[in-house]
DNA sequence: AACCAGGACGTGA
DNA sequence: TCACGTCATGGT
């Protein structure tokens, strides 16, 4: 039978521990010119501290999208030696000059144009006045750029502006699915909702129930027959 | 050598 | 709304 999802947060977080948060440069702990590939800080949740971290994450997420985490981390270490990982950077490079730094990331051309309407959104609206907005209106906000759908806006919002704001993705959908959770054509908002009716408004908790399900389900949902051996089905 | 990776958009029904 | 084609590199 099914558990409930804090019973699996529980589970999850007893198996794996502390995930830590996000990728991202850490200038004490990487080298200039490169990003934190491990990118994990088990326990610390101080980051991001600036808003050049800020907008590491937001370049990430982007980045990542239907990628591997290698090739997007190598893109943002060609993003960064070549000067552009900065909103100044970003709106300064030409279109072919990002699209040959990103390449690696695949899709190389819309994650060019992505990454610059979000950098003039961010120069419009500086990550000091988005604190201003409630939640939702942010993720409405972020929702009307192109190139950031309701994943992207999600891992944005709970891990760069640390809101409360779950973020599911096709491994949460899998692992539910098989845990009979839910119904093959619930869609993103339905599952999302399950997640915020039940767990506590805890930025870390969101932050690592999100984390734990994508390692997890790396690690049983990768290839096919999905969930074999997953030990979450086993009583 | 197909298949997939922490998706989003545009289109047509 | 919703299913489907498209975008593209790099690892297995």
């Amino acid at each position: 039978m099914s558990e409930n999802l804090h019973d699996i947060y529980q589970i999850l977080s007893k198996a794996y521990g502390h995930q830590g948060w996000w990728p991202i440069k850490i200038t004490a702990a990487c080298p200039p010119g490169t990003v934190n590939s491990q990118g994990y800080h088990p326990g610390d949740y101080s980051y991001p501290q600036d808003d050049q971290q800020k907008l590491e994450i937001c370049i990430g997420a982007i980045l990542v999208q239907n990628t591997n985490w290698k090739n997007a981390i190598k893109a943002m270490d060609t993003l960064d030696s070549s000067g552009f990982f900065s909103l100044k950077g970003l709106l300064e490079a030409s279109e072919l000059e990002l699209a040959l730094a990103i390449k690696s990331a695949g899709y190389y051309n819309q994650k060019t144009r992505y990454l610059k309407n979000m950098a003039q959104f961010l120069q419009n609206c500086s990550f000091k006045k988005l604190e201003q907005f409630s939640t939702p209106m942010l993720r409405n906000l972020l929702l009307k750029l192109k190139g950031i759908g309701a994943e992207t806006a999600d891992k944005i919002l709970l891990y760069a502006l640390e809101r409360c704001s779950f973020v599911v993705d096709a491994y949460t959908k899998r692992i539910l699915l098989h845990q009979g959770i839910i119904s093959p054509q619930a869609n993103y908002e339905s599952i999302k909702k399950l997640f915020q009716a039940s767990l506590a408004k805890e930025i870390t908790v969101f932050q690592e129930y999100h984390a734990l399900l994508v390692l997890h389900g790396k690690k049983y949902y990768s290839k096919k027959p999905y969930g074999s051996s997953d030990f979450l089905l086993k009583p």
